[in-house]
DNA sequence: CTGGCGCGTCAGGGTTGCGTCAAAGACGGT
DNA sequence: ACCGTCTTTGACGCAACCCTGACGCGCCAG
């Protein structure tokens, strides 16, 4: 059975959706804002998620964006807006599809079975959601780290960072690639960001921080997070 | 660099997409009518397709059909019908978005990138990265050597060097072009780096520096790299 | 035999890059 | 408006890397 998680804070809208999902066999959550979604995201893993992107507690784009950092389940988007730009927007944050409102019930359902169709045979490959290592553990989708059990506090930007080594657990990832994936597109030489970060990550992650067995520097290339 | 494959029978609609593409490096081929589209197709397998519905010699519906029959490479529909039922049908063909005309050239080329993000490849099913010798293994995605099982540090430069003559297992690349490729444009005569690298590397990787196995001299012409 | 050439090896010095610390600046919440 | 937290920025020491020059060896031609 296929699970949508529909995030929508229109009632009127989510209703409609809740009773034609279920009419047609699929399992349904609902949130009516971005926290409870990433809560039930994380929770459910759902095969699909149907987004509105005017929330009232986040912006929608922080809500892919949140998604994203540790899964690739389908995105459909809703909005009201027809604008190009939040189109664009929304779908280089990782959307799959973009549906302006009012939609028809019969196109959204094409779109979200299409959605699910693409991502099915892939679904074999597992994402680790759940990365261990002797001394911590990092849950991707809860967004938290716990240290010999215990739950560590991480900035945004520090865990951001940790988020795009462990998704490239092993590989070397080059300086450029982290700033801009964690600091933005124009980034690409601040290196002295990356020390400073790098050291607080060790310094509340590594058994011995100064020498690290994880967090791997790769002088002149890039870093490398080895479990 | 990605792939494209146009199929519209109206040329300025065509040049408008091809000029877009090409200008944002993509390699683009372009075809007016559904028989020959399904011959490139199969010819030049591209990473996604642009597929306009109102064709001259067949349904665009069966040019989803014809596609979906050997290949699930991502088809971004175009079509001037904004009936639901259209839609409905080329999705459940195997479409994997439905843009209606007119469209915004900033959205489809959104779309377009969603459509190949989603489609590529992370981590697990990835090409040949892997060369391995008999004493020594090279991976090229993770930017990893190891000598029997244990990691080998190389500087950037040694990286860089191995990796242009790995890309080459087997032929023979001259010194010109390791040294352009490695130092940069400008260099091409300062053979004594080479030597110097070269040396490095055979003393970290072969098991008789001093008669390489894989890092083989060309006296005079340049340096192969065998497996 | 001898000189020249190309290649391999080695070691030293200038330079770069990294880790660390500290402090100033920006931001958000009370 | 104040305070705490997070981010940015600068300075410093140290290690590693890159370049360079010198030397030895083998090969070939004169």
């Amino acid at each position: 059975m296929t699970r949508v998680l529909v995030i929508d804070d229109e009632p009127q809208i989510v209703r409609a959706l809740v009773i034609n999902l279920r009419a047609r066999k699929y399992e349904v959550d609902a949130a009516h804002d971005g926290a409870t979604a990433l809560e039930l995201a994380a929770a459910h893993h759902p095969d699909v998620v149907v987004l509105d992107l005017g929330l009232p507690d986040m912006d929608g784009v922080e809500v892919i964006k949140g998604l994203r950092g540790w899964t690739r389940v389908p995105i459909l988007v809703l909005s009201a807006r027809h604008t190009s730009d939040e189109k664009v927007e929304a779908l280089d944050a990782g959307a799959d599809d973009y549906v302006t409102k009012p939609f028809g019930m019969d196109e959204l359902l094409a779109r979200l079975r299409a959605a699910v169709r693409r991502a099915e045979p892939t679904g074999a490959g597992e994402d680790e959601v759940l990365v261990e290592t002797d001394e911590f553990t990092v849950d991707l989708a809860a967004k938290k780290v716990q240290k010999h059990g215990k739950d560590v506090r991480l900035t945004p930007t520090e865990w951001h960072l940790l988020e795009v080594l462990v998704h490239n657990t092993g590989r070397l990832v080059s300086q450029r690639q982290l700033l801009q994936e964690v600091w933005g597109p124009s980034y690409g030489t601040e290196t002295n960001y990356l020390r400073v970060y790098m050291a607080q990550l060790r310094r509340k992650l590594e058994a011995d921080p100064s020498h690290p067995k994880h967090f791997v520097t790769e002088p002149g290339m890039g870093y490398r997070f080895e479990r």
